[in-house]
DNA sequence: GTAAACGTTGACGTCAGTGTCAGGGTCAAG
DNA sequence: CTTGACCCTGACACTGACGTCAACGTTTAC
């Protein structure tokens, strides 16, 4: 299939199909035309790739479940790289669900310092 | 004061408060020679725009904040306007956490399917 | 045959808040 | 008189994943 069926399939625009490329993430054939010649198997690593944007990974963090892929596996996950990036990216989660958390705290303490009673507004009306 | 007095005195870089100066947050009286010349009160204002940067707030968020310390309230958080900039920026982090958490679930089932006992590393050893 | 719909590469624009140059001017100390 | 520490105004670089446009070639449908 060419760039524009690929990129409907998989949810995608050609656009991203042609950086994910240029990042070094997926390949395609060539036609004689020079158009891009995508196989079933593409459409598989988009499709990996794009739910793993999805949930905050970048790119270069997709790289070893797509190359996990390529290797024959089934899933991405299926090699001890991709089950390091998922360790690592669940560890930077888990800090910026900490952050967070301590400037929800910041901003919810100046808040009811400005405005009493503001920062109980639905859920507690004590 | 010039600018790398205030510069230094506030934690930022000459280059921030040029910066703050053309998003129109702060304002400088100018020499005769052209340098910028600042007074306390805008020590003041640069450490309230650092302080709600530092808790995830854009310049822009700060606009109110600085304008109700320039009115001549104690707090920028005095005001109204502020008030509303608190609530917002409470229910974007909200959203923020409430994604996140989601994420982290998502990628934690992963993690878990692709390496069963790999989740639970230090705190669960059940 | 021609227009629509597709493909190609290349390159700039986006968001925010700076860092870092270039190419100047100013001013005090030695 | 010169060095060094300031100051000034541009203006480009950066991060990430694209959107969008230009300027062009190809294929498909009528």
């Amino acid at each position: 299939m060419r760039i524009g069926e690929l990129a409907r399939r998989a949810g995608v625009s050609p656009r991203a199909l042609r950086y994910y490329e240029q990042q070094g993430l997926i390949r395609a054939r060539r036609t004689a035309n020079g158009y891009r010649e995508y196989s079933e198997a593409d459409l598989k690593l988009v499709t990996e790739i794009r739910s793993l944007l999805t949930v905050g990974f970048t790119l270069e963090d997709a790289k070893p479940f797509v190359a996990c892929l390529r290797a024959g596996h089934e899933s991405g996950a299926d090699c001890p790289e991709s089950v390091e990036v998922y360790r690592r990216k669940l560890a930077e989660i888990d800090d910026e669900i900490r952050a967070l958390l301590v400037r929800r705290a910041e901003v919810a303490g100046q808040l009811s310092t400005a405005c009493p009673g503001c920062v109980l507004t639905k859920q507690e009306k004590t």
